[in-house]
DNA sequence: TAATAAAATTGTAATATTGCAATATCACGT
DNA sequence: ACGTGATATTGCAATATTACAATTTTATTA
């Protein structure tokens, strides 16, 4: 096949999965790591930064993007990244609740 | 390409990763709950369990196998899954310390 | 308006992942 | 030893992901 066969899981189980796959690739860490630590940070300095081409980059953006991670600031003609705060907090309170819930069941 | 340039991230970040991957698959998310939620649960229970083929969800479990989140214990002919306490923590820790010190960042 | 600079998009090649059928392996019971 | 049941492995097809060169888009500045 080659595709995820989403449909037969839960929506809360998907939800888990979206949030834990953006985070599954080094180059999204370290981007979500370098504008969380760099006010003002914009595509060229993370490509700089991190050492893959800049479509690379772009595309990553996009990944870490579409799950609402980012806030996005114009400025002439350059594009500034910041952390949505408030999604990140939710990512992080449904990666913390699936361990909870882990932990706790397997504590039964 | 194709593959991910592990060699250019830290190692920190590609532990980081390596865990949040492996959580980042449904199958393997419903794999981890069903085995914490039920004492004595073999391979057959989880294809039954979660509806993909036999090979596939013994697939899931070589990948989640290989972050050490899993203990065996063979009775008779079958194998019953339990998850590793102890790694578990660890993954959770090692994800939890990415979001604080993420939150930390971008809030100065 | 033309040149410039930043970032997105497109196109493409290489590799990885997902999923399953078929088969192999392994341990038990007869 | 033979059959049975549980799980792993192999092989394969389909799709997804990763990465980058080339190009386009957009805004700015000379």
């Amino acid at each position: 096949m080659g595709f995820t066969k989403k449909h037969i899981f839960t929506d809360q189980i998907n939800t888990i999965a979206n949030y834990t796959k953006v985070i599954g690739h080094p180059a999204r860490v370290a981007i979500i790591q370098h504008i969380s630590e760099n006010k003002d940070c914009n595509c060229n300095d993370l490509v700089k930064a991190i050492g893959l081409a800049q479509p690379t980059i772009s595309q990553h953006l996009s990944e870490i993007r579409k799950t609402g991670l980012l806030n996005q600031k114009v400025k002439g003609k350059n594009l500034y990244y910041t952390i949505n705060k408030n999604q990140l907090n939710e990512c992080r309170r449904v990666i913390n609740d699936f361990f909870v819930k882990t932990q706790v069941s397997c504590s039964k």
